[in-house]
RNA sequence: GCCAGGGUGGCGGAAUUGGCAGACGCGCCAGACUUAGGAUCUGGUGGAGAAAUCCGUAGGGGUUCGAGUCCCCUCCCUGGCACCA
C-alpha cells in the first residue's frame, strides 16, 4: 500500500497556484471612490463576516461555514457586475492573550501577531476572495485611535429627548452636562470576578459564573464608566422593524430591551413628611390591592427608614443577600425571603398605612428597585404574602369563573372606588390620570435594558482617553490619540480591583495635577464599528472618509451592510452595542443610514461526527487543515455548504466530505483525461458543437436553480443541481463547449480553484478569447428552454396514485380528463362505480372521486 | 415556567400556491474493469409482502377530492430568557 493515497485530481497543485494568482493580480480588490480603478457605474454590495477573535487554537470548521457562504455570494455578485466589499479583520483584544502574558510575560501584542498570522494563513488556504488590502486589527493603534475617538464623541454627547436624538453636549441647556453625557461615571454594583480580577458586563455572566472560564462572580460596588444605551432603548426597539433579520433574533433583542408600559407611583413614607418612594408597576389598576411594599435589599432608602428595633434583622438580611451570587439568588427563588423594616408607607389611593419590607425578590436594577405588593394579582407577591401572612385583597374580577386570588389577567376593577367597574385597560388609563392629577405618580415606560458597563480592569484593551483632575474627568483632545498602553513587566491584576495599568506609575501621571484613567474598554468596543473602518481602513484623518462612507454604506433601506453573516452567540450583545454606536454616530452626522446591518443571517453550529458539540475534551474537533490536506480546499468549501441549510445545526461527516470530493473529481474527469504517462490533458470529447435539446435543458435548469439558490442562500440544493448536471454529461460522447463554459461559471463561487484551472485549460485549446473565469458575467437562462413538450400526469382515484400518463403540455382540461377516464387500468378500477367528481390540476394530475 | 425554532429512510438532507414523499449525497447490495481495490464505472436501494397490494413525514384528532405542508391537542429535541413588578 502506498504511503500516500493518489489524489483523485491534482488539487494540491492547482489550489496554491490560483491563490497565488489571485493575490498577485489583486483580483478581488474593491476600489474606493477616487481610486483609479473605481467605476462609478457599478453598484456596491457590502457583504460582511463577523470577524474572528484569533485564538491560539486556530480556525475550526465552524468559522469557515459562514465565511464560505459569504465568499460564494461575493464571487457571485462580482460576476453579476457589483463592486463587492468583502473584508476580513481581527477582533484581537481580549482575555486569552492577556492571560498568556500573565503566565509567560510575553507581550500580548506578540501573541496576537502570531495568532493572526496563523488564522490568516488558514483562511488563505481555503481560497476566500477577501479584500485583503482592507485587513484591520482592533489592536492596531492606527485602528483603536478611532475607537478612542468614537468614545470621545459619545462622551461629548447627550441624548435630547425633545429631538429624540444624540446631540453634541454643547446643545445641552442644563447646568451640569456631566449628568447627561452618553458616557458617564457611576458608582455601581458590578459583577466582580476575583479569579479574572475584573468586572464583567451582565451579559458576560452566565448562571452566576464568568462566561469566560466559568469562575464565580460576586456583586461589589465600584466606580465605573457607563454608556447610556438606555437613552436609545426606544429607537433600538422600534428601528428593528425595517431590518431583514431572522424574526427570532429580533425577538431576542426586543426581549433584551424589555419595554413595558405602566406607571410610576409615589408612596409617602409614614413619619417622613417629604420622603417618597417611587415604585414602577405595569398594573396601576391594582393599586387598591397593594397591601405592602418591598424594597430591594440594596435600596438606599432602606438605611433611612429602618426602625431601630429592626436594624439587626435588616442588616443581617442585607449581608446575606449581598453574599449570594446571582445564581443563588435566582436558584433559591422557589422560597421567598425578606424582613420587615419596621417602617410604613401610605397608599396614595386610599391613604392606607402599609408595611415596608425588604426582600431579594425585588431587584435593585429594574424599575425603581421598589414594588408595591399586590398579592391577589401577582404570583410572586402572592407567594410572599402567604409566607409572611400579609393581607390579600382582590381588586380585579375575572370575567370567567376563575379564582380571583392569584388572577393576573385582565378583568373588571372592584374594591377600587376611583375605577370600580372599569375593564383593566381603561382602569389603567384612568388611575394613571388620577395619579398625575394628585401629583402621586404618572404613566411611565420602563426597560429591562440597563446602561452598558464600559470599564474593564484589564491590560489588553483600548485605554479610555480620559484624565482625572481634582476628582473630575476630562476628555483628552483628539490630537493626543491614540492613547497607547505602556509596556509592563507584570500584567497581573492586583486583585483589589485596581487595573494593571495602575502599575505604570509614570504613564498614569499625565501631568502634575492630572492622572490618566486606568480602566480599559471591553472587547466589544472594537467590534462596534469595524464594519465602518473597512470602508476606508487606511484613512488617518477620519474614522471613515465621507465619500467612502457614502459609497459603501448607502442603501435604499435603513441598514447599510447588505448582508452580515455570523453566529447566534452575538444575537444580543454585539449587535445591540454596534447598533447603539452606529445611531450615535448617525445622529452626530457622520453616517448615511441609521442602522448598520440590513440583512442578517446566522449560520448554524457544526457538531462533531458524534453529534455532540465540538470540544477538546470530547476529542471530536475537526481541523480544516487536515481536511484540506486530504481532499483540497474546494472539497472543503463544497462540503461545508452541502451539509445542509446554512442556518441549521448539523453534524460533520468525513464520509460526506469524501462524497463531495468525488463529485469534484468527476467534474475534473469530465474535462480531463489521464495519459499513459499519468498526466492530465483536456478531453477530446469536449467540442465546440451545439448542445442537443436535453443538454440545453439541463444546462438552463441548472443556471436557474443555482442562481435562485445562491440568492436564497440554499447552497446545498445548488450543489445537488450541479451534481445532476455532471451526471447528465458524464456518459455523453461529445460534450458541448458552451455548456461546459456555463457550468464552470456556476461552479466557480463554490469551487473557485478547480473551475479556474479547467477554464484555463479550455482557453488553451479553444481560441474564443474569453479571458479569466473571474472576469465572466453570470449566465442567464431561457425559461422557454425549460418547458416540456410533454408532461407526465398522475392519475389518482380517491387521492391514491393509480397510474401515470404522458400528455402534451398544451392539452386542455377536457382532454386530460377523458384520457384519464379511458385509461385501461383506471377503467378496470372504476368499472361498476359512479364517478362523482373529477379534479384536474393542469400539467400535474387528475383525481377521480368515486 | 415563558418565548422562539425544530422532529421526514440506516445517515446528512430534498419537496412554489395543499397536488407523484424521499431530489442530491453518504452508507449498503449486486455487477463490470482489475494482480489488487478503501480507485473508477453501471444498476439497485423507505418498510412489509412471492405477488396483487398494503403501510409510511414524532403521536392523536380535524378540514379537504387530495395534507410532510393548513387547524386543534399531546410528546420529544435545540436555543434564548428566567422573581423584569
Amino acid at each position: 500500500m502506498s504511503s500516500e493515497r493518489r489524489k483523485s485530481y491534482p488539487f494540491d497543485q492547482i489550489e496554491p497556484k490560483w491563490q497565488a494568482i489571485w493575490e498577485e493580480r489583486q483580483l478581488f480588490h474593491a476600489p474606493n471612490p477616487g481610486e483609479k480603478s473605481f467605476d462609478p457605474a457599478k453598484r456596491k454590495f457590502y457583504i460582511l463576516d463577523m470577524f474572528p477573535y484569533p485564538s491560539g487554537a486556530g480556525l475550526h470548521v465552524g468559522h469557515p461555514e459562514g465565511y464560505t457562504a459569504t465568499d460564494i455570494i461575493a464571487r457571485y455578485k462580482r460576476m453579476r457586475g457589483f463592486s463587492v466589499l468583502h473584508p476580513m479583520g481581527w477582533d484581537a483584544f481580549g482575555l486569552p492573550a492577556e492571560q498568556y502574558a500573565i503566565k509567560t510575560g510575553q507581550h500580548p501584542a506578540v501573541t496576537t501577531r502570531e495568532n493572526v498570522a496563523k488564522f490568516k494563513r488558514q483562511l488563505k488556504r481555503i481560497g476566500f476572495s477577501y479584500n485583503w488590502q482592507r485587513e484591520i486589527n482592533t489592536t492596531d493603534p492606527a485602528y483603536y485611535k478611532w475607537t478612542q475617538w468614537i468614545f470621545l464623541q459619545i462622551y461629548n454627547s447627550w441624548f435630547n429627548p425633545a429631538t429624540n436624538k444624540g446631540e453634541p453636549i454643547s446643545t445641552y441647556p442644563g447646568e451640569n452636562p456631566d449628568e447627561v453625557r452618553l458616557a458617564y461615571v457611576a458608582e455601581v454594583s458590578v459583577n466582580w470576578c476575583p479569579e479574572l480580577g475584573t468586572v464583567l458586563a451582565n451579559e458576560e455572566v452566565v448562571d452566576g459564573k464568568s462566561e469566560i472560564g466559568g469562575f464565580p462572580v460576586v456583586r461589589r460596588p465600584m466606580r465605573q464608566w457607563m454608556l447610556r444605551i438606555t437613552a436609545y432603548a426606544e429607537r433600538l426597539l422600534n428601528e428593528l422593524e425595517g431590518l431583514d433579520w431572522p424574526e427570532g433574533i429580533k425577538l431576542l433583542q426586543r426581549n433584551w430591551i424589555g419595554r413595558s408600559e405602566g406607571a410610576l407611583i409615589k408612596f409617602q413614607i409614614s413619619n417622613f413628611k417629604s420622603q417618597f418612594i417611587e415604585v414602577f408597576t405595569t398594573r396601576p389598576d391594582t393599586l387598591y390591592g397593594a397591601t405592602y411594599m418591598v424594597l430591594a435589599p440594596e435600596h438606599s432608602v432602606v438605611d433611612l427608614i429602618v426602625a431601630e428595633e429592626q436594624w439587626p434583622d435588616v442588616r443581617e438580611y442585607r449581608e446575606r443577600a449581598a453574599r449570594k451570587s446571582d445564581l443563588e439568588r435566582t436558584d433559591l427563588a422557589k422560597d421567598k425571603t425578606g424582613v420587615f423594616t419596621g417602617a410604613y408607607t401610605i397608599n396614595p389611593a386610599n391613604n392606607e398605612r402599609i408595611p415596608i419590607w425588604t426582600a431579594d425578590y425585588v431587584l435593585l436594577g429594574y424599575g425603581t428597585g421598589a414594588i408595591m405588593g399586590v398579592p391577589a394579582h401577582d404570583e410572586r407577591d402572592l407567594e410572599f404574602a402567604r409566607k409572611f401572612d400579609l393581607p390579600i385583597r382582590v381588586v380585579v374580577q375575572p370575567s370567567g369563573d376563575e379564582e380571583p386570588i392569584g388572577f393576573i389577567g385582565e378583568g373588571i376593577a372592584i374594591n377600587s372606588p376611583i375605577i370600580d367597574g372599569l375593564p383593566t385597560p381603561e382602569a389603567k388609563k384612568k388611575i394613571a390620570h388620577w395619579l398625575e392629577q394628585h401629583n402621586a405618580g404618572k404613566g411611565a415606560i420602563n426597560y429591562k435594558l440597563r446602561d452598558w458597563l464600559f470599564s474593564r480592569q484589564r491590560y489588553w484593551g483600548e485605554p479610555i482617553p480620559i484624565v482625572w483632575r481634582d476628582g473630575k474627568h476630562e476628555a483628552l483632545s483628539e490630537n493626543e490619540l491614540p492613547i497607547v498602553p505602556p509596556p509592563l513587566d507584570d500584567y497581573k491584576p492586583s486583585g483589589t480591583g485596581e487595573p494593571p495599568l495602575a502599575k505604570a506609575k509614570d504613564w498614569v501621571r499625565y501631568s502634575d495635577k492630572a492622572l490618566r484613567e486606568i480602566n480599559t474598554m471591553p472587547q466589544w468596543a472594537g467590534s462596534c464599528w469595524y464594519y465602518l473602518r473597512f470602508c476606508d481602513p487606511r484613512n488617518d484623518e477620519r474614522f471613515v472618509g465621507g465619500e467612502a462612507e457614502r459609497y459603501w454604506m448607502s442603501s435604499d433601506k435603513p441598514g447599510s451592510v447588505d448582508l452580515y453573516v455570523g453566529g447566534t452567540e452575538h444575537a444580543v450583545l454585539h449587535l445591540l452595542y454596534a447598533r447603539f454606536w452606529h445611531k450615535v454616530l448617525f445622529d452626530l452626522g457622520y453616517l448615511s443610514k441609521p442602522e448598520p446591518f440590513q440583512r442578517l443571517v446566522n449560520q448554524g453550529i457544526i457538531l462533531g461526527e458524534d453529534n455532540q458539540k465540538m470540544s477538546k475534551s470530547r476529542g471530536n474537533i475537526v481541523n480544516p487543515d487536515d481536511v484540506i490536506d486530504q481532499y483540497g480546499a474546494d472539497a472543503f468549501r463544497c462540503y461545508e455548504m452541502f451539509m445542509g441549510p446554512l442556518e441549521q445545526m448539523k453534524p460533520w461527516s468525513m464520509r460526506g466530505v469524501e462524497g463531495v470530493a468525488r463529485f469534484l473529481a468527476r467534474v475534473w474527469r469530465l474535462f480531463m483525461d489521464e495519459t499513459q504517462a499519468g498526466d492530465w490533458e483536456l478531453s477530446a470529447r469536449i467540442q465546440d458543437v451545439a448542445p442537443d435539446k436535453a443538454q440545453q435543458k439541463v444546462t438552463h435548469a441548472t443556471i436557474k436553480k443555482v442562481t435562485e439558490d445562491i440568492e436564497s442562500l440554499s447552497f446545498n440544493t445548488a450543489i445537488s443541481q450541479m451534481m445532476i448536471f455532471v451526471n447528465a454529461f458524464t456518459s455523453a460522447e461529445t460534450i458541448p463547449l458552451s455548456a461546459m463554459r456555463t457550468f464552470l461559471i456556476l461552479l466557480n463561487p463554490f469551487a473557485p480553484h478547480v473551475s479556474s484551472e479547467l477554464w484555463e485549460n479550455l482557453n488553451a485549446k479553444f481560441r474564443d478569447a474569453r479571458g479569466d473565469i473571474t472576469e465572466q458575467s453570470w449566465p442567464g437562462y431561457d425559461e422557454q428552454l425549460l418547458i416540456e413538450d410533454e408532461v407526465e400526469i398522475v392519475i389518482q382515484i380517491n387521492g391514491k396514485l393509480r397510474d401515470r400518463m404522458k400528455m402534451p403540455v398544451v392539452a386542455n382540461e377536457e382532454e386530460v380528463k377523458s384520457a384519464a377516464l379511458s385509461n385501461p387500468k383506471i377503467q378496470d378500477r372504476i368499472a361498476g362505480r359512479t364517478v362523482r367528481n373529477v379534479i384536474v390540476v393542469p400539467k400535474k394530475l387528475v383525481n377521480i372521486v368515486v
